[in-house]
DNA sequence: ACCTGAACACCGTTCAAGT
DNA sequence: ACCTGAACACCGTTCAAGT
């Protein structure tokens, strides 16, 4: 046994994260195994412990992959016009995003890592990136000189948008349904910013 | 083997709902399983079997109850003062309940059913009777005759305050911190609240 | 009637042994 | 160096057999 090389380490981790990415999308994280990854790229269940440490950190790569996806869905939001438009726009590619990648994007509330395990130091700077993408928008809206306010106001927003889209992807809780979405995010955005222009 | 009759039949199951309960609330929903309630309260595994279909329909009662719970907490707020006060105070409880029992509460959003299985009616009805709550408090603080604007904002609310909550119970993504979280839940509601009296 | 133990079809993870 | 197969310690679920 052993020694194949028909793939590259590269190919042979792209190769694993793929089949996992396919997966999850296609039957949620609780149908992720790694036998089951070995299966489908024609390996051994032990090779995939050659590419990862173990099933969490191949779970963390493709979380992380998932919150650059998202930075570039904002980024892709033009940086031109009202900022209260833009913030809803945020919103909206938010929404869009998730809708898009239901249960991708629902592995980052479902994965936990054992504990006394921390997240890497990467993970959450790409979460700070995220937020600091709302802030920016948002900053025009609240008054200066208040950098708690402003830090405070997009965690809520952003926070606020996730309630609905999390409540929209889940089966169970439908009573918030997928098409009421975007309407509910729409108004939260614009009445949560009525009220801001009201304290100014 | 067999015929040992210590418990009745609704002791056995509460015996098995306590032991998965604690299970869970200690160590989370990945922690489950009917080997380790079984081992828990001295029965083999295929007991649970005799008492529950399957591991879906326990999870699904446990959390059946934490609805009931929370019910319990929002209907121990008083009905009396001011509208916006309630409503408040109804966000302020709800947060309080998921940080009080933040793997319980979280099971009803990491638990998936398998494809195509519903969850049940009474479930469903013990969630609008949530929603209707929230609508109570909240109908006096938008226009009359707009029952679809009530009933879209009360989600809204609802949704906005879980997703603080569920950040905030998320290891995670905890740019949005526990001790956060009430600072956040007043700023969205009374900055909502406000948006909403501007637009009257 | 009630309960068990064994069975079946699964897991994650490790690691000696093979090429 | 790379990969496998067997091994270990787990799962959920069923059901014949025992009291």
């Amino acid at each position: 046994m052993g020694r194949r090389s028909v793939h590259t380490p590269e190919e042979l981790r792209q190769l694993i994260l793929q089949a996992a990415t396919e997966l999850i999308a296609s039957a949620g994280f609780s149908a992720l195994s790694a036998r089951e990854i070995a299966r489908r790229i024609g390996y051994s269940a032990g090779t995939i412990y050659n590419v990862f440490d173990n099933l969490d950190d191949l779970v963390l790569t493709i979380e992380a992959r998932m919150l650059d996806e998202l930075a570039k869905s904002l980024d892709s939001v033009p940086a031109t016009g009202e900022a209260r438009e833009r913030v809803m726009q945020f919103a909206e590619a938010y929404l869009q995003f998730t809708h898009d990648n239901p249960r991708l994007w629902n592995l980052l509330f479902e994965h936990h890592l054992p504990e006394g395990i921390e997240v890497p130091i990467s993970y959450r700077e790409k979460l700070d990136g995220l937020l600091a993408r709302v802030e920016t928008a948002l900053a025009p809206l609240v008054p200066e000189n208040d950098q708690d306010g402003l830090q405070r106001r997009a965690r809520v927003l952003w926070a606020g948008v996730h309630g609905i889209t999390s409540l929209s992807t889940a089966d169970k809780l439908s009573s918030v349904t997928s098409e009421a979405a975007l309407p509910m995010v729409r108004d939260l955005v614009s009445t949560y910013l009525d009220g801001l222009a009201g304290q100014r």
